[in-house]
DNA sequence: GAAGAATTGGACCGGCAGGTCCACTTCTCC
DNA sequence: GGAGAAGTGGACCTGCCGGTCCAATTCTTC
């Protein structure tokens, strides 16, 4: 129902679709710019996603909240010293500071991922395993007793969460990551500094 | 060149595609639908924005970063006690909470401010006025010794800005304030304990 | 190697939405 | 009160883009 040919193809479009939104934006991209990108065509893409554009939509939301993820590892998965926080830190500024304006976490969020209730809900799933990372690096922070205990760590993960995506999304609009910069690192002295257990 | 009424019709229609574009994004907005909402027709569309749809969202924009600030007066402008921060955090988040996803300030960062480079303007402007604002609170707070030193009151602005953005946008994904809580209360939170000055 | 399924190419359709035009009405101001 | 500008209504045009159709080709499997 789908051979090795028609896999690739079907991968080749959601990739191309992707990579023209994050350039141009979901609403400057036509099927026919993803055909071409992708060298297929409409019949193709009506093949691999019957329902048309809003599935191919939702195809390329989760292949981008997947590349969320994957750009921030494997630092985000191992957050057990200060040192891996701010090389995590370091990790995410680049990276978005380099991606500018085509940042697959932006244009999920602010573009694709409002268009339907499906596509919401590749968002939610997104933030919600983002933060549970998040959330485990804290807690081992504090176990190991270089956070103190006043912070809620799911609670400190969401706003993490929060000022990173403003970050984002302002670096978007501005093309400058001082926003982000300032967010991430007035966060991360907050953990330092908050509350120390007694040494 | 504008008669009362013609400057009442202007007004109008503005008003009409703002909030059909809060209610309905900017993608599902047609100029018809700004016209039955402002019981106008297209001629009078083109005859008070000559150059289309472009220039009518750039109105849009306009209007909403107004917007954006007054929603937050009068106490953006005394943010000079922490009883007084406290009540700014609950205007922002009771206004936000309330206005769930049909928002201002997510549409206009999210939606209409990245279209066009006359757009981004008006977007980094209203950040640059919002951070200005902040920027002057924290200043006093620390002049009066509330907050320590060791804050940077324009790169706390920054930060902000950026943590409310994201509770925002999160907000208009999720439709939930959690996260916007969150990166205020510890926000707040580090404002009151960072570094504080001896008493 | 042939049947049947998967894959591909491209011509075609139809509606929608931005934009144009022009005739008509209502204001403003002398 | 009349000339000319500002304001209004709505029919019409046109290009674009999502979506359809079908015939041709290639793959898989026995």
């Amino acid at each position: 129902m789908l051979t090795k040919k028609g896999a690739a193809t079907r991968r080749r479009i959601v990739d191309a679709a992707a990579t023209e939104i994050r350039e141009r934006g979901v609403a400057n991209v036509t099927l026919e710019d993803v055909g071409r990108r992708s060298g297929t065509g409409k019949s193709q893409l009506f093949h691999y996603f019957p329902e048309g554009k809003e599935e191919l939509l939702l195809a390329v939301a989760r292949r981008e909240a997947e590349r969320v993820i994957e750009d921030q590892q494997p630092q985000l998965g191992s957050l057990t010293s200060w040192a891996a926080w701010g090389r995590w830190r370091d990790v995410v500024v680049e990276r978005y500071r380099r991606q500018g304006v085509h940042c697959p976490l932006g244009v999920l969020i602010t573009e694709i991922g409002r268009h339907t209730p499906a596509a919401q809900a590749v968002t939610r799933q997104l933030l919600d395993q983002w933060q549970a990372q998040l959330r485990l690096g804290i807690e081992q922070m504090r176990e190991s007793g270089r956070i103190g205990p006043a912070i809620d760590p799911d609670r400190a993960a969401a706003a993490l969460i929060a000022a990173i995506q403003g970050g984002v999304t302002i670096l978007m609009s501005t093309n400058s990551a001082e926003h982000l910069e300032a967010a991430l690192d007035l966060f991360l002295d907050h953990l330092r500094t908050a509350a120390p257990a007694p040494s």
